[in-house]
RNA sequence: UGCCCGGUAGCUCAGCGGUAGAGCAGGUGACUGUUAAUCACUUGGUCGCUGGUUCGAUCCCAGCCCGGGCAGCCA
């Protein structure tokens, strides 16, 4: 028996024979280890699955799905979350401990020795025969799951259960690989991960409400002599908060190291109460030096494109599931998506083509406004049918950092749109004139005290730099098909739920 | 935060001004290489909370709480 496992790619038959690639046996039951030997390494579903060979020995450890009893054996459905299939087990009645099998229940975790053989029945390949049943740990008939299907909102509210559910099984192991993706997209292309604060000193990062962090009594804070809260005496000396954005700091390391990215969580404290809105939610912002609208609009892109290419590659089980219960379009969208370049339109055109849409909308379309959620929403989803960039918004309706075009009117901003979603990506090239983003900052009552060091960026060996914003549960959204931005996030924070 | 919809068994839902039903889950039994197994029987409810109208409210009304959808804010 190998004590370590090795990489699939060195296998051979023999080892895989031998158990190899298990990982290390690690129960909590001194029964167990002496029923095991303690010697015996466990396999994952995944693993016994996708065997070539049956095996003499294999030990296989996990949550009972479902059970059936036969005449003289009973059938166990055991699930390890290593991948979404179960694995078969023919528990004999002649087992020393039959009478406790024939009472597990959904939910219950055993640990099971026997031989992988293959499946008599149709349905599987191969099926495990138990020599050794060990129950672990019962689930009686309160455990909240059942065979048949829930709903995500009731599943919702057992978050500490529902990874056990298939859907959010699938989600989970979608969302891990996701996040791996994303981090060999930008090593790949030789961007450096920095991670950048999560309590910051700024209160003005112009993305929305903040939360604040303090260790202040706040029954009795201490006060100045004008009676305001003295948060001088506060742990950081100043008001600090959770940050909504790594963007300014991005920029500064994205001026010394060229290439960057932040992959972290964000922290925003809008009361809002929609399917894609998080208090707490990750996200992915690259910065790069010398690049411009263009070479940012197409990272954004090759990025997107990037991302469901890999999932449609290594979650092609998980993905099925939410083609078959979730979202009967995903896998035609998702080709959809990486067989055409995206659409990409001025804000200009977009709302002269909104214009002549002839669509009736709820709120007119006019320039100098916000594009509404309806307009985003046919643009990408009636109009061009996949996604859609918008770039060059007029200068009003965004932030003081974005560079100013020749036109006087408007900035370089660029959104990315995507059908079922709306805005997945937010970016821009950055001003870097320093007397364009002094006057900038004017026009945004900003104070360039506030903004010291941003300012230098642009005094010292300025260049053209952008960077964008990936939403990293939108793009699992996107990618799963899940509709609500709370089945995608393991333990989901939003306005008056912090539960778990 | 605004608008709309909902809250009845563990889950999904039906119902109704006269004190409550189904399917699934659970239990018991039968049958069976089953696979959301099947069949029979069966346990199980402060009808979200508080107040009001009424002889009587799960049902009608008001307020509150919770959930969902849409919108705004944005990623």
């Amino acid at each position: 028996m190998r004590r370590r496992g090795m990489p699939p790619a060195c296998s051979s038959p023999a080892l895989l024979q031998a158990g190899h690639g298990a990982v290390q046996f690690c129960f909590g039951g001194a029964n167990a280890t002496a029923m095991f030997g303690g010697m015996l390494k466990s396999t994952p579903v995944k693993e016994a699955l996708a065997s070539t060979a049956p095996r003499d020995v294999i030990l296989v450890q996990g949550w009972v799905r479902t059970r059936r009893d036969a005449k003289t054996f009973s059938f166990l459905e055991l699930n390890d979350g290593s991948c979404l299939k179960s694995l078969q087990v023919i528990a004999d009645a002649a087992l020393p401990n039959y009478a406790d099998i024939q009472r597990l229940n959904t939910g219950a975790s055993v640990a099971i020795r026997g031989k992988l053989v293959a499946s008599q029945g149709q349905g599987q390949k191969w099926e495990v025969k138990a020599e050794a049943v060990d129950v672990i740990g019962a689930a009686d008939a309160t455990y909240p799951l059942q065979k048949k299907g829930h709903t995500p909102e009731f599943l919702r509210e057992i978050a500490h259960l529902r990874p056990r559910s298939n859907l959010f099984g699938c989600v989970f192991r979608v969302r891990s690989r996701l996040a791996y993706a994303i981090h060999q997209f930008f090593q790949d292309r030789g961007f450096v991960y920095v991670h950048t604060p999560i309590v910051t000193g700024s209160d003005c990062e112009g993305a929305g409400e903040l939360f604040r962090v303090t260790t202040l009594d706040l029954q009795n804070p201490p006060k100045r002599e004008d009676g305001a809260i003295d948060y001088a005496k506060d742990f950081f000396a100043r008001p600090t908060y959770l940050t909504v954005s790594g963007q300014l700091e991005a920029e500064a390391f994205a001026c010394a190291l060229s290439k960057v990215y932040t992959f972290g969580p964000t922290f925003r404290a809008e009361n809002s109460n929609t399917s894609r809105h998080a208090s707490e939610f990750w996200m992915i912002e690259p910065e790069m030096a010398f690049c411009d609208l263009q070479g940012n609009m197409d990272l954004a892109e090759e990025f997107v494109k990037h991302l469901i290419r890999d999932v449609r590659m290594h979650c092609a089980e998980d993905l099925e599931l939410f083609a078959k219960f979730v979202d009967k379009e995903l896998l035609p969208r998702l080709d959809f998506v990486l067989d055409r370049p995206f659409q990409r339109v001025s804000y200009t055109e977009a709302v002269e083509l909104l214009t002549k849409s002839g669509h009736q909308f709820e709120y007119p379309v006019a320039y100098g406004t916000n594009l509404q959620s309806e307009h985003e929403r046919y643009l990408t989803e009636q109009h061009f049918k996949c996604p859609v960039t918008v770039y060059n918004y007029p200068k009003e309706i965004k932030p003081f950092y974005m560079r100013l075009n020749d036109d006087d009117r408007t900035v370089t901003a660029m959104d990315v749109l995507v059908p079922g979603i709306g805005e997945i990506i937010g970016g821009s090239q950055r001003e870097e004139r320093l007397d364009v983003l002094q006057k900038n900052m004017e026009r945004h009552q900003l104070d360039p005290k506030d903004y010291g060091w941003y300012l230098d960026l642009r005094r010292y060996g300025t260049v053209p730099h952008s960077g964008f914003g990936l939403g990293f549960e939108r793009m699992l959204m996107f990618v799963t098909g899940v509709a609500n931005i709370r089945d995608v996030v393991p333990f989901a924070r939003t306005p008056g739920n912090a539960a778990f």
